[in-house]
DNA sequence: GCCCTTTCTTTTGTGTACAAATTTGGCCGC
DNA sequence: GCGGCCAAATTTGTACACAAAAGAAAGGGC
C-alpha cells in the first residue's frame, strides 16, 4: 500500500532514477523529481531548485516548475517563500498520516460495500490469491517488492470501486509518503506478509456481504496494523481511539 | 479590458471576480480561474482553454497553466488526454465530501485538543462571538457571507492547531467545493447561523478540556448537520454512521 | 570590530516563439 | 449518400529570453 514504486528504493542513489523510458519532458519531470523524493535521493529540507531539478530530468525549466506545482499540491514539496523545498515528515506527521488513511480509506471500503461489482469482487481474490502465491523465501527485498506492488493494487481497487474522484485524490495524496522516511521507524508489517493477507480476506468478505459497517471497521484496523512505531517501540499518540 | 472582460462573465452572478487589488499574475490566474469555477461563472464541464483563461484574467499562458495544475490536484478541474475541463461535483459526490470532512476534521479537532494553545483557545472565542454579533437581519446575503468567512476562519484555526501540513493540506481540499453547487441542493445549515454558533461553543469546550474524543465526535456531528440534503429532502444514503 | 548599506549574483516569475499533436472540416472516391 | 483520408486550424507542450526579486558578499561608516 505504501507505493508502488519500490524500484527506486531499489538501486542506489544518483542518476540511476530510470527515467530512460519515459519520452514526455513533462512526465519525466515529474516521475524523476517524485521518486528522489519518495527513493531519499533528495533528503527531506531539500532545496528544489528548478536549473538543478531540470538538468537532472534531462528537461527545461517548464515542465519542472509544473511539477514543482503539483508536488507542492501533493504535499510532497512544500513552499517558502519563492523557492521550494522537499518536505520533511517527523515521526508525528507520519502517525498523523496514518491515522488520517484508517479513518479515509475506511470510509472508502464502505462505500465500496455499497457500491462494488462481482467484477471488482474477482479482481480482488485473484489480487489475494496472487499475494498467496508470492514465491521466494520471506524477507528477501524481491518478495517484499512484489507484495507491495499487488497490495497497492489491492487498495486502489477498492478505492476505485467507490466511484469517488475526490476521494481516490484525496487517497492518493494520504498515501504518497517517502519509503525511506519510514524505513527509519519499524514498519511492523513489513515483514508480516501473511497477517495483512488475512486480513484482505476480511475485508474481501466484508465487502462480499455488502456490510459497509464491517468493511469500515476492519479496513480501519487494517491501516492502523501498519502503522509505524517509534524505533524504541513506544507508541507516541494517545490520540488514536 | 481585463475587468470588462470578467464583469461580462461573472454578469448576472451575486459576486463579482474583482481581480483588480491582485497584482501578481500567478495569483491572479489561480484566484481568477477558482473564483470562477467556485462561484459558477464557469460551469461544470466546461472547457478550459488556456488562451481564454489568460485573457480572462489578464495574464499569459504560463501563469494559467500553472493555476490549471493546481486546480487538478486540488480535484476543482479534471484531465481528459491533453485539455483540461472543470470537473463536475453531482449530489452523491457532495454527500460523499461531506461524510469525508466530517472524519477528517473530526479527526483534526482530536489532534487540535491535544495541541491547541490558549492563544489559539481565545482566538476561537473571539470568533464566536463575532458570530454572535452579527449584524443585519436574518437571510439577507451579507450577514450570510460574513458569517461563512467567519466560520471559515474558525475552522481554519483548529486545522492550524493540529499542527500537521498534510492535515491542513487535505481539508482545504475538501472543503473546496464549488458553493453554487450546494445552492442547488437545500443547505439546510444556511439560515441556521445560531445553531451552528452554538455547536461551534460546544467544540470550543471540548478543545478547552483537551477532550480528543468528545472534540472529534462533535465537530463530525457539526460538519454532519451542515450536509446538504435533496431538493425533495429525502437522504440518499445508507452509508453515514 | 561590528553593523548597516549597497551592489552583484543567483533564483524565480512572466511572456512569447515555435513545435507537436489533436481536432475539424472538406474533399474525393466508392 | 456515406466513409475514409488528407489538410488546415486550433490547442497544448516545450524551451528560452528577459524581468524582477530575493539573497549574498563586499565595502564603508560609526
Amino acid at each position: 500500500m505504501l507505493e508502488d514504486d519500490l524500484s527506486g528504493l531499489a538501486d542506489g542513489m544518483g542518476e540511476s532514477l530510470s527515467l530512460d523510458g519515459i519520452e514526455r519532458p513533462a512526465d519525466r519531470a515529474y516521475t524523476g523529481i517524485r521518486r528522489a523524493i519518495l527513493s531519499g535521493v533528495l533528503k527531506g529540507g531539500a532545496h528544489l531548485g528548478e536549473e538543478v531539478l531540470a538538468r537532472m530530468t534531462g528537461t527545461s525549466r517548464t515542465p519542472v516548475r509544473e511539477a514543482l506545482r503539483r508536488l507542492v499540491s501533493e504535499g510532497l514539496a512544500r513552499e517558502d517563500g519563492r523557492s521550494r523545498f522537499v518536505a520533511e515528515f517527523p515521526f508525528e506527521e507520519v502517525a498523523v498520516i496514518f491515522d488520517i488513511r484508517a479513518r479515509l480509506e475506511g470510509y472508502a471500503a464502505r462505500l465500496a460495500a455499497d457500491r462494488i461489482t462481482q467484477a471488482e469482487l474477482d479482481e480482488l481474490a485473484r489480487l489475494i490469491d496472487e499475494i498467496d502465491n508470492l514465491a521466494g523465501p520471506d524477507g528477501t527485498s524481491t518478495r517484499i517488492q512484489e507484495f507491495a506492488r499487488l497490495n497497492t493494487a489491492f487498495h486502489a481497487q477498492i478505492l476505485s470501486a467507490t466511484r469517488s474522484p475526490q476521494m481516490q485524490s484525496l487517497s492518493a495524496q494520504a498515501t504518497a509518503i517517502p519509503l525511506e522516511l519510514i524505513k527509519q521507524f519499524v514498519w511492523s508489517q513489513a515483514v508480516n506478509i501473511e497477517r495483512s493477507n488475512r486480513q484482505h480476506r476480511d475485508i474481501l468478505d466484508a465487502l462480499t456481504a455488502h456490510n459497509g459497517n464491517w468493511a469500515e471497521n476492519i479496513m480501519s484496523a487494517h491501516i492502523l496494523s501498519t502503522k509505524p512505531t517509534r524505533p524504541d517501540g513506544q507508541r507516541t499518540d494517545s490520540t488514536q481511539g
